[in-house]
DNA sequence: AGTATACCCTATTTTTATTGTCAAGTAACA
DNA sequence: TGTTACTTGACAATAAAAATAGGGTATACT
């Protein structure tokens, strides 16, 4: 399992505010919902906030919203948000950490699991997971 | 970064092990090859050896050796081997954990992925990189 | 037989990252 | 003007990864 709990808290967090329909909810309600500490749940919602994926209301009926049509907010936005990285080695994100990369097989290895990941993400948009779920 | 030096370090051994050609080849060449201590190489390449992909030759002139031919050698195995699962989250790996799967729309992603990494690993033998380093 | 080589096994330590908790704020609005 | 809710930063607990250490056993070649 190499998908932190800030990836997993974090992608609940943001589905769920997608399917609130542009109202705030607040943190309170995802937080008891989902059971988790709402410190927590703060400092992870505080990465999608920086990252532009949702927005904030403050004051009594605030709460988050997205800050953008769910149809262009991707999946692979999400967890490269919460998780920094889904790269199974530090050679497939950072290029120039090592200079054998062309005669090397593992990265060869590395590099096709990381493409076929990002296959995945970066098709599939919050819009499509709330239509799966109707 | 997912993969532990486990697995980076076991696939660059087996594949060190496999371009040698049957001849067995000694831990201490691969350790100083690669720059990794010996003790723990050990411990690793036990893990390849208790699951059935190499075999060992004790004795000077030892080492060891693939425990079959390359192409029934997948890529897959060796990874799930030495890191045990490269599963993004155990829901997706232990079926009973949660009853919800159905409808959880998380599981559905985490699913693609797994699914994706899959059929990467499960299509590429050993015998598939040493013909592409040559 | 003796010795060097190389595999074998288990325990322990070090290091690092995750997973949270806690406390003291600031902003918005009814 | 008080309540709701977001904001920030420090820090502690825990678990896992990464590595070290040190003993042992099998085998080939003098």
């Amino acid at each position: 399992m190499w998908l932190s709990t800030k990836t997993r808290y974090g992608l609940k967090a943001i589905y769920e505010i997608a399917i609130n329909n542009n109202k705030p909810i607040s943190l309170n309600t995802i937080a008891s919902k989902h059971d988790i500490s709402l410190s927590y749940l703060e400092q992870i919602i505080a990465l999608l906030k920086k990252d532009g994926l949702i927005k904030s209301t403050r004051g009594p009926h605030g709460g988050y919203s997205l800050a953008k049509p769910p149809e262009n907010i991707y999946v692979g936005d999400i967890i490269r948000s919460l998780e920094g990285s889904y790269a199974p080695t530090e050679c497939v994100e950072q290029n120039d950490l090592c200079d054998q990369q062309a005669s090397c097989v593992t990265h060869y290895v590395y590099k096709k699991i990381n493409d076929s990941i990002t296959e995945v993400v970066d098709r599939m948009t919050l819009r499509d997971l709330k239509d799966k779920m109707l």
